[in-house]
DNA sequence: TGCACAATACCAACTTCTTGGTATTTTTTA
DNA sequence: TAAAAAATACCAAGAAGTTGGTATTGTGCA
């Protein structure tokens, strides 16, 4: 495939930040800017109508997530790679991209070289998580093992649920809840609502 | 004063914004760039050994928050324009910012335009805040006032305390941080504990 | 100088969270 | 298959948050 055939769209709701990504990827040849939009409504709109081979796209943006346009494109057009950007590190989500398909991840404070990198990189067929080959050990480096059920508690406590309630979402007995939210602060070493949430989400249990 | 001898330094956590800045000021000849700092700390330090004209900041930086570092600018050099970038639009935020003597409030997702403009009314002695003219309609037309003292006891419940420690901390019975708790509950509507905080965050109350 | 708002403080009933237990069943894995 | 881990469930006492009041003092603005 031709460097000048490669296509790609950007979609970021930050207007200063579609232009940078667009100067990089024109200054270093990376491809043809086929699209700058401002969230994922007009992605998919885009992607109806333009032949695109790789879809940059900001994790954090209004509408819809980033995470749910990512499904969606993956799902509908398995040929075209993504490339993650995010305002956060976040161990979770990282797991959660990659089993979605996603081909690439960068943190939003990346160094410009990191995305000229991971572009070619994802171009070659390749992937790039580089925030977890390298950071997996400053930041999450206690053996803290959250399960599957707790992590999904968690996430329900911090939309504001009350343990009844998550109790009678989850066909659950409220102690059970309890139990899971007694648990999760025991391994995190928190004794508030408020620090569980705060704690988990900096520790990329949850969103 | 010479057009070649307006410095600007702008502090912004993530590099692909302050080199987008940075473009637009070297590409318009708005002045000089004399440092592109991650964070508040840094634009602190550096104004001690520069000498600057204008900051740019962005509101939403880790360690210290755009707030403080522009109250501290404000008062040790009164003569530095402020510019402050912010990815939210908030009113109570630009109260706060114009009391503090800011010169410019641009929301993120503004365009390249705009940003020209504010630097060149700034330079000439004005202030400018497009947003609230325009967009006060559309966004945050909720007309939520949060005072400094709730957005006070706010910032520490955000922090996990209880209304106790809260108390003790600002020398306040209980029973009137508990007073201000449920009147922000009550602005923000929300009854729990955990959609004040993520709400106050959203609305740009906290951070 | 008023008036509105902010800040302070108190009470009481009720709900929810927190902590420290125990215990059984199901699932995973060595 | 046996052991370990995960998920489930229950009890009780105490702490903290929630809700709906009332009321006084301070403060900035017209």
């Amino acid at each position: 495939m031709n460097e000048n055939q490669y296509n790609i769209a950007i979609a970021d709701d930050h207007k200063l930040i579609l232009s940078g990504i667009r100067n990089i990827i024109l200054k270093h040849n990376l491809g043809n800017i086929v699209g700058e939009v401002n969230n994922g409504v007009q992605m998919l709109q885009l992607l109806q109508n333009e032949n695109v081979n790789m879809v940059i796209l900001d994790v954090n943006m209004p509408e819809i997530n980033g995470i749910q346009v990512a499904k969606r494109i993956s799902e509908m057009y398995p040929n075209i790679s993504i490339l993650m950007l995010s305002q956060y590190e976040n161990i979770a989500l990282i797991k959660e991209l990659k089993i979605i398909g996603v081909k690439g991840y960068l943190s939003k404070n990346f160094e410009i070289e990191q995305l000229v990198e991971s572009i070619n990189i994802i171009k070659k067929g390749g992937t790039n998580f580089p925030s977890l080959s390298q950071d997996h050990l400053s930041f999450n480096n206690d053996n803290i093992n959250l399960t599957s059920r707790e992590v999904e508690v968690i996430s329900l406590i911090a939309l504001g649920k009350t343990s009844k309630e998550i109790a009678s979402q989850l066909f659950l007995s409220q102690y059970t809840v309890e139990t899971h939210r007694k648990n999760c602060m025991r391994k995190l070493e928190v004794n508030s609502t408020t620090n569980l949430i705060s704690t988990a989400k900096e520790k990329g249990f949850i969103f």
